[in-house]
DNA sequence: ATCGTTGTTTCATATTGTGAAATATAATAT
DNA sequence: ATATTATATTTCACAATATGAAACAACGAT
């Protein structure tokens, strides 16, 4: 149902005089809603840096206010300019502006809550998300990050890419997050080829127990898988009887989507 | 009513060591809602980069997904990364936490749109945004960057400022954004003082024509204005002999919050 | 074809970033 | 109190890293 290329994501080649950009990048990504705040020595050994490298590089990001500190334990936490620099990034994300539209309609037609999701290092990114018009919807996420192996859109994009680089981006062991979520490997390899068989994913309370979802590839004109769009809502609402009809609409506003990117069916 | 206090917002010191992160920093704030998308020449321009350098702090912040390219164009947009960080600030962000459950409450009892925000460079933050519970509620923009002469929560931030700094944060000459945007000096200054008095700021029509706010001040423990916290919606809803009474909401709830944060009032 | 514009690579140079060590500061134990 | 640990911060000699002029390549436009 959809290809799988081999292109290198991991273009991590070193430019030449970009060394402290990079370390001082490693800083800010070392930042996590499990982890918001770290002492110095803390970083610098996540990082793998000189304790005296990441303080110079904390305090240029600081003056910055990409990173700010906490008063009473002096640890480091991300930076109210971030906060302003993402708001300007998903704003003038172009896939995200390109897809609104279907993702409005196809909210409307669901019911449910839509989503707009892509894969960003070992994450599924939460792009966009329009609210669900039934009352209840997912709590508001959209810059968050979601596991690949118990998301709708994580199996597809998952799915969309070869085999050896599945098994660098899942997690070992997969992370239990409900009593559903498939931590066994081979059951999840089995399942990722059915989904690139048929073009839709689905995950029944796999990432919460209450939550339900339906997910299908958004792809461009090289037919590349670049992104994923789902429908999700409780389970109690989206129960086995409607998720046919949920999966026509999502592949139907998937289509349309990849077909504004330039890409043909056939 | 509340203090105004000389302190070095502008930290802009530079620390040895740090020339290549400070700069790359500046690309990424070069872009914005008015231009997302700028050439190598034109970034080299804005921050006074030398063209190579320009090229090669790029290229380190594309490797890492920072900014992205444009493949048509060549032209360089803010990436994915950022959307993910900044999602992670957000989420973070221990002001935000602390104020969201008063912010809540707020827009409740109101039934009207309740925002957090704060002072970053010469503009004001969204925060939080609670949407309202009455329909039409305001576009989603927490992460979005709005002036200060033309907003509540702006006016508000200024009247705590030293009457330099509010100088070097006006921008010159005013925006006008609708016919009611206070364009001229002297007549905002008036206004401030005003606000300094009464703690409580109101913009009707000044940022968008339909559009009313009442905000007030937070405070920390050394009695800093550190944020500020508005009610707004349509000017249909919000009449002139409504204010009095959400000025009176939204003054408590800064109350509260300021208390939280060790405030004590006297 | 020629010019002008923009993006990319090369390379010699020294400025800038580096990290070990010393110092200061705070937190905890004795 | 005092010692002890674990932090954060400053200093400084060194050279690796970042720099920018210049040359080159790749386009469009005229």
């Amino acid at each position: 149902m959809f290809p799988v290329k081999e292109i290198d994501l991991h273009a991590t080649e070193i430019y030449p005089g970009t060394q402290s950009v990079a370390r001082a990048i490693a800083l800010l990504k070392a930042f996590s809603d499990a982890q918001p705040e770290w002492s110095l020595n803390e970083l610098a050994q996540a990082t793998g840096l000189n304790k005296t490298t990441a303080f110079r590089l904390l305090s240029a990001l600081e003056a910055e206010r990409l990173v700010m500190r906490n008063p009473l334990s002096g640890g480091y936490r991300l930076g109210v300019e971030l906060i302003a620099i993402g708001g300007t990034a998903m704003r003038s994300n172009p896939l995200r502006a390109m897809s609104r539209p279907s993702l409005v309609t196809l909210a409307e037609q669901s019911g449910e809550a839509a989503t707009l999701e892509m894969l960003v290092e070992n994450y599924v990114l939460v792009l966009d998300e329009i609210a669900s018009s039934n009352p209840m919807g997912m709590t508001q996420d959209v810059g968050n990050r979601l596991p690949l192996h118990a998301t709708a859109t994580g199996k597809v994009l998952l799915a969309s890419r070869p085999d050896a680089e599945i098994d660098r981006l899942l997690s070992d062991p997969l992370e239990p997050l409900t009593e559903q979520t498939i931590i066994d490997r081979a059951r999840l390899k089995a399942e990722l080829a059915r989904v690139r068989q048929e073009g839709i994913a689905i995950a029944v309370g796999e990432l919460e127990p209450w939550f339900t979802a339906v997910a299908a590839p958004i792809m461009d004109r090289e037919r590349q898988v670049i992104a994923a769009i789902s429908v999700g809502g409780p389970s109690l609402r989206l129960t086995a009887d409607r998720l046919p009809t949920i999966a026509a609409m999502v592949q139907m506003s998937a289509r349309q989507i990849s077909r504004q990117l330039g890409y043909w069916p056939g």
